[in-house]
DNA sequence: CGAGTTAGCCAAAGCGCTTTGGAGCACTCT
DNA sequence: AGAGTGCTCCAAAGCGCTTTGGCTAACTCG
């Protein structure tokens, strides 16, 4: 069933039959009513590459996915993705996922732009000064980008939490608590993110006129190895730190191994806070000490994405301007008074 | 830069330059080669939409992702991912992300394939007489499971790894140290790769005239919380398992933790074996006692499933066969003889 | 040498939608 | 009455590709 069938049998030209689907106002109500009836009736759905072909729109977004033999996907896009999903499916919006050479996402993005394969693209773990988002807004495509760069003189759309509050809340915590030589155990720091949070470390300290030493950061990928290793060096130094922030639940994993291995305990050696994205398979209430975390639901982040994509498509969210959302600290067992 | 344009500047029809652009024989050489030549100097690059609906084909795989508020995507889909995109990068291949309502997916199927949004789509957590599976079947669409179901009566092609010969080589390895109170926790039982690995097991037992009991097999979703309150259970129990085999490294998190909440140890009153996917960020050889497992990479799995739909998708794998890999058995210290 | 192939090319008809540029008609206003 | 104004609707021209059904010229072969 096609607009040609269809309209022949309403004895409509295809122009109108059209435009009363679309709610075009040049059409009458009755007409437009016989016509969405008639619609529904023989479960007429217009064909989306005929569509796409005439309007150049295709109902879709995009994210262009980095891989390779030593590329990891980050486990926290599951997540992301469920709260992506959630919306997207109640706006029949699909993604598209453009697998991408990690050193050379550029030619990807121009591509996936060029043939017009979707409306929106979102980017994701966005670095100061990133390529990427200068790219893609030189290439004029809808965007928004989940996380934050640094270092533009334009304005672009975005959706961050505010990492840096959050780390200053766990630090000024710690340092209330008497700790005076803290640790951070962080993510890769040529992301903003990152570099967010060391910010709000150090700024909580210097508050007290405290500072993190230069062996007391340690930037890395997240996972449960690299916490252990982290935590380890840390604490095997000649003045270990009595207090920890971390910038994963996984580290935090390797970290509490760490802990266990050397001997010593959380919270009397050591105080542990983590940033927790809220995965259902792994709980900062349920490790061996229930852990303080920094915590902000990656999953409702994705649907907002979806939602403000959604939104700058349609062309309602006209400004590029970006939104911050406050980070929860939630105090559990894993911090106490700094030892004596 | 299009067709017509093309054409116009070599001063050939636009049927002679399509054909000579898509390897049809009707072209002499030379003019294929001017042609050729041509379009690489000039970057042309056939409008994926019009193409499209020439020929009907998008150059796009599909998966339908079921989302919901309580819908948890599954962490082992990114490593999938990973390897699906690996492959799917160097052969300019998409993915598109169907979300679905998890109570009905059979919509979003029917509309990607009415719509013929994807060329092809993978299936994945199938369950004995998936629903899904009968349904893509019937639709005609190319399509691969990603793991088995069972009582159709028809062929289908997937990739599965060999659940049950995994399970049964570790229960095999458990009795042979003595061990005569086996438990397993499993995933959701409703899914086949838990059923198979329950047979596994089970069939391990029964070769030395063994049995599992009934209280002594838990089937969750695989979260750690979930893992320690089964072992917790199980341990508690008047008649607790000297062995646990569990289809899950996260869940086996929880099992080491309950462990040690209890005030055992393994492998002295616990041996342990669990499946390992191999995540990148979660090791079993790292876990506090070298945990012992059944390994699979489920990356190398994605990276298979999109280069049979490649080959599905264009012809050149007709037959709907399926392919089961063998599982490796990797014992390290998670496993002893059973305590006397 | 004439009929039959064959290689190489082309014009034009789709694919199914959106959108432009009117056309017809009833009405209002001066 | 004539001009102007909305309101509905339509024919047809795209969008940029693939594919069908020739057509021509050169070549083969009895």
């Amino acid at each position: 069933m096609n607009l040609k069938q269809l309209s022949h049998m309403l004895s409509l030209s295809q122009t109108t039959v059209s435009r009363a689907l679309n709610g075009y106002p040049e059409v009458s109500e009755e007409t437009r009513r016989r016509v969405m009836d008639a619609a529904k009736r023989h479960g007429y759905r217009p064909n989306p590459s005929a569509r796409r072909l005439a309007t150049g729109k295709s109902g879709m977004i995009g994210y262009v996915l980095p891989t390779g033999a030593s590329v990891d996907i980050d486990p926290h896009f599951v997540e992301f993705l469920s709260g992506l999903g959630d919306y997207a499916r109640s706006h029949e919006l699909d993604l598209v996922l453009s697998p991408a050479d990690a050193d050379d996402e550029e030619t990807t993005y121009r591509r996936i732009v060029a043939n017009r394969q979707v409306d929106a693209v979102y980017l994701s773990a966005p670095r100061p000064a990133d390529k990427r988002l200068a790219l893609v807004n030189t290439l004029g495509i809808p965007f928004i980008v989940h996380g934050r760069s640094e270092g533009f003189d334009f304005d672009y759309p975005y959706l961050d939490i505010d990492n840096e509050g959050a780390f200053h809340e766990a630090g000024r915590l710690l340092v209330q608590l008497g700790h005076k030589r803290l640790a951070l155990i962080n993510g890769n720091d040529r992301e903003t993110f990152a570099i967010h949070r060391e910010r709000g470390m150090r700024r909580a300290l210097a508050a007290s006129g405290l500072m993190l030493g230069e062996r007391h950061v340690c930037s890395l990928t997240m996972t449960e190895e690299n916490g252990y290793r982290a935590a380890r060096r840390l604490l095997e130094d000649s003045d270990p730190p009595t207090a920890i922030a971390c910038s994963s639940l996984i580290m935090a994993l390797g970290v509490v191994r760490a802990v266990r291995d050397l001997g010593l305990t959380i919270p009397g050696d050591l105080s542990l806070v983590a940033h927790d994205d809220v995965f259902p398979w792994l709980r900062p209430e349920n490790f061996p000490v229930p852990l303080s975390t920094t915590r902000s639901s990656i999953r409702l982040a994705g649907a907002r994405v979806a939602e403000r994509l959604a939104a700058r498509i349609s062309g309602l969210e006209e400004v590029a301007r970006g939104e911050v959302w406050p980070v929860d600290l939630v105090v559990r067992g894993s911090v106490a008074g700094a030892p004596v």
